[in-house]
DNA sequence: CTGAAATACCTTGACAGGCGAGGTATCTTG
DNA sequence: CAAGATACCTCGCCTGTCAAGGTATTTCAG
């Protein structure tokens, strides 16, 4: 099944920007792609998602712009901009750094000591 | 420095049962063997070490006591029971995947399609 | 002896991100 | 014509984190 929300959680933005470096894109095809990806076991939810883009939009990491397609209903798209390049690769950095501290972590919670008590039921 | 909150959110429980693997402990001593572990980079901060106790333990994850050392301040131990080593692996295979689709979201958001609009400024 | 720091616990209230539910509008297809 | 896909959006709840504040005990420098 799905992955849990809060594994997830903070990495919202840095997908959306990762998604972006491709090439412009609008939220319905973003999410598609995630679908696909991941063969269905993750998908960034619509309310997540347009959250997202706002937040970011506010943030400068990216810039948006209504497309000009004849056909079908109107699209919002999306580009990274320069500031948010610089933020995906910080985000980038970041995630390696805490994934491997987490795996550290939940590997071995190393109380190290191992004096006390240790009766188990 | 430390690692944003947000990328470890979600992972507080998981890290909390991998210590008391290694024995039961208490929280104080849990904490400082997570600063040592990562050289200071990160830290359970009280508050939410304690609420996550309080979350584990209404889970049945883990059961607790109070220590009966003669000297020092009073310690409440916290032991991990089968339902909170099952939680854990649980956990740990979640994470796994998590980890893995994260990878690959965030290295390639992957548009695919690359026929629209592609101008960046 | 005194006062600061360390050990050890706990609660309250605010905040932020995720998302269920609900809504709008257009186009396609049976 | 109705249903479903495409495509956007908002409101309000829930949950986990944490700053700030608090208690009590022990140790140790001055």
């Amino acid at each position: 099944m799905s992955i849990t929300a809060d594994l997830i959680r903070g990495h919202t933005d840095a997908i959306i920007l990762a998604a972006l470096l491709q090439g412009d894109s609008y939220g319905y095809r973003i999410n598609r792609a995630m679908v696909d990806l991941t063969d269905g076991r993750y998908e960034l939810k619509e309310a997540t998602l347009y959250t997202a883009f706002r937040r970011l939009e506010e943030a400068g990491y990216i810039r948006s712009y209504w497309g000009d397609e004849a056909t079908g209903a109107r699209r919002r798209y999306y580009a990274i901009t320069l500031n948010g390049k610089n933020a995906y690769y910080a985000m980038m950095r970041e995630w390696r750094e805490a994934s491997g501290l987490l795996e550290k972590l939940m590997r071995f919670g190393g109380t190290d000591g191992g004096d006390d008590s240790t009766e188990q039921i």
